[in-house]
DNA sequence: TTGAAAGCGCTAACAT
DNA sequence: ATGTTAGCGCTTTCAA
């Protein structure tokens, strides 16, 4: 019984049984007598020990019962997503109710600082989450890998021995696009997320779109070609914020050869794209349509609702939950691509005349 | 050298040298020839030896390097909240560099649940962060200082064993009410955060007021009478969002003797009032003035710009790193108030004639 | 049903 | 500068 915090030993000691008896009456896992369990809970509660030091249970386990989540970016911007918010949700629902936690751990932030967090590198964690994809030869990916960490990647691209877990965003952009060049229109504008870390800003030229590295963009850009839109202009945005989308629609839509739809790759840039058209004076959509992606609540768009192509959110973060469990049971989880499906709001009409 | 993944023991016999010895030549914490070293981690490479286990290095040592930390709700709501983002992300900026993990660990959610997250009780953690203020006996602080954790409450009422962190908002209130009454207002009502968990939605008598569990939500209150207003009705909202502010607009406007200014206790409830201001046709501030409480970016609010109370959001998770540090380091660090400021934005004007 | 003993992987006194 | 030794707190065979 020392001066410091007690111990097992010390509880097994003042109940007068054995420490490994004393264990048992804690994990429960094995035979136990009843009055045997009450003395060592009586002598925990005297001593004020409330339960096994997890340190110690953890090296004897190999397990630390935590899932590191590495977000894709600074915290302040990731967390201004809802997007992410809704996916780390379910994720950390499904996880909480299998007893594990989740390690925040920043991504990579501006392209000057070190890409890998000291975490990534030295953090006790079960298994790992990349929230949002990964690059090619992605630096955090690399080091999960050398540390044998097993992970799960969030929309990234199925590799041997990565767990993966998207949606179909490339089907889901050319149903958006159809769905506009059903209504009439012809000249389209695209507002895009990030192409790479650079995180540029600003109309680009449409051969860029090729050299985009994250995976998520290109896929949207494939589907909106899959869907028929080949776009009269290009805005890339350095992140899916409101503001961005305002800039974009701002620099689209004030001018008189200025398209009659802007298609965006998320919800939020779309939603900013909105209030750039009411600002500008303009109709939506009777002098623009526009439409976004990810399926998101805004209710401070009223009375608008916006067209998009919705995504489970939560739903994705449940099942990167399972992920996890499966490659905790030592199983390599099939690669999981969720559905997703157009639903048309009030911000898409037919092409003005 | 076992058929596992290897070990200290394994890289050190490869090397030929001592475990000990090995141990240096990673953690750099004692003299070593640089020619050994180099072997050693050749040895490491050789091996595929990624670096010390971290459970052994925290049993060892008696520090897990993890900050648990209990956000006030359910994540969904919670992070949907700008407010706790902001301070969440000051926090991760400072604990980062200090090479401490944040363990995210669900609040309470519906009364129904129970309270406290198993996580609370069992997960590796040397201090804890209440994000959002602690209730009379708390049973997460409860089980928190029976485990013996250090813990932080943000916005908490100051305890002998607890630190705290929060701001001025009682004075932040007091001067946003006397500015409304420094307009001419007199009909003023209040739009208030929840009163505790049972997270009632609409007008509550004011005697109720007193009952308030929530200190800030208290604090609050306590800011608008300093400042001279009575409120002529209150609205209790279930969570500070925007939509929660939309319908108390929505009660409190829609009505011919509706207030001429409505105060907030939060920018989201604040602005879910201006848009159902706008809904109904009335201007603002020409008809009805609107305050809030935080100094968040709307941008989405545009042309408006909210008349709020500004707290450094960032500045205040950042306060919340120092005091993990201090009681890291066996201090008591003093409870921590920051200054706030009254921004006058568009929305608030004098009283309609 | 209980106890004795080994050891998870590492670090830090201490000795050399 | 390197090696020896002990032990952090726990769980888990294995034997009684």
């Amino acid at each position: 019984m020392s001066s410091q915090r007690p111990t097992l030993a010390d509880v097994a000691a003042t109940a007068g049984v054995s420490v490994s008896t004393a264990s048992l009456a804690f994990s429960g896992a094995g035979p136990i007598a009843a009055s045997t369990r009450e003395r060592v809970l009586a002598a925990a509660t005297e001593l004020g020990y409330s339960g096994p030091n997890p340190l110690g249970r953890q090296l004897r386990s190999g397990r630390s019962g935590i899932v590191g989540v590495v977000v894709g970016d600074a915290l302040r911007r990731s967390f201004r997503d809802p997007v992410s918010i809704q996916v780390l949700d379910g994720l950390v629902g499904t996880l909480g109710e299998m007893n594990l936690g989740v390690l925040l751990i920043p991504g990579p932030t501006d392209p000057a600082e070190p890409p890998v967090d000291p975490l990534v590198l030295s953090a006790a964690m079960d298994v790992a989450v990349l929230l949002w994809g990964s690059g090619v030869e992605d630096p955090v990916l690399g080091a999960l890998r050398r540390r044998g960490v097993p992970t799960v990647v969030v929309e990234g691209v199925p590799e041997p021995d990565v767990a993966t877990v998207g949606i179909d965003d490339r089907a889901g952009m050319a149903d958006a696009a159809r769905h506009l060049v059903d209504l009439g229109h012809r000249r389209i504008a695209c507002v895009s997320l990030p192409f790479d870390r650079a995180r540029g800003e600003g109309i680009v030229a449409p051969e860029r779109v090729g050299e985009a590295v994250w995976q998520v963009t290109r896929r949207r850009f494939e589907g909106m070609r899959d869907g028929g839109v080949e776009p009269v202009e290009i805005y890339e945005t350095p992140a899916s914020l409101v503001e961005h989308g305002a800039a974009a629609g701002r620099a689209l839509l004030d001018r008189p050869d200025r398209p009659t739809a802007v298609l965006c790759q998320s919800d939020l840039l779309a939603s900013g794209v909105v209030l750039a058209a009411r600002e500008l004076g303009l109709a939506v959509p009777g002098d623009v349509s526009v439409a976004g992606f990810d399926g998101l609540d805004l209710p401070w768009l009223a009375p608008d609702v916006l067209t998009t192509v919705a995504q489970p959110l939560a739903e994705k973060g449940a099942q990167v939950g399972r992920a996890v469990a499966q490659l905790l049971e030592g199983n390599h989880p099939d690669p999981v691509v969720l559905p997703v499906e157009l639903r048309v709001g009030t911000t898409t009409g037919p092409v003005p005349a």
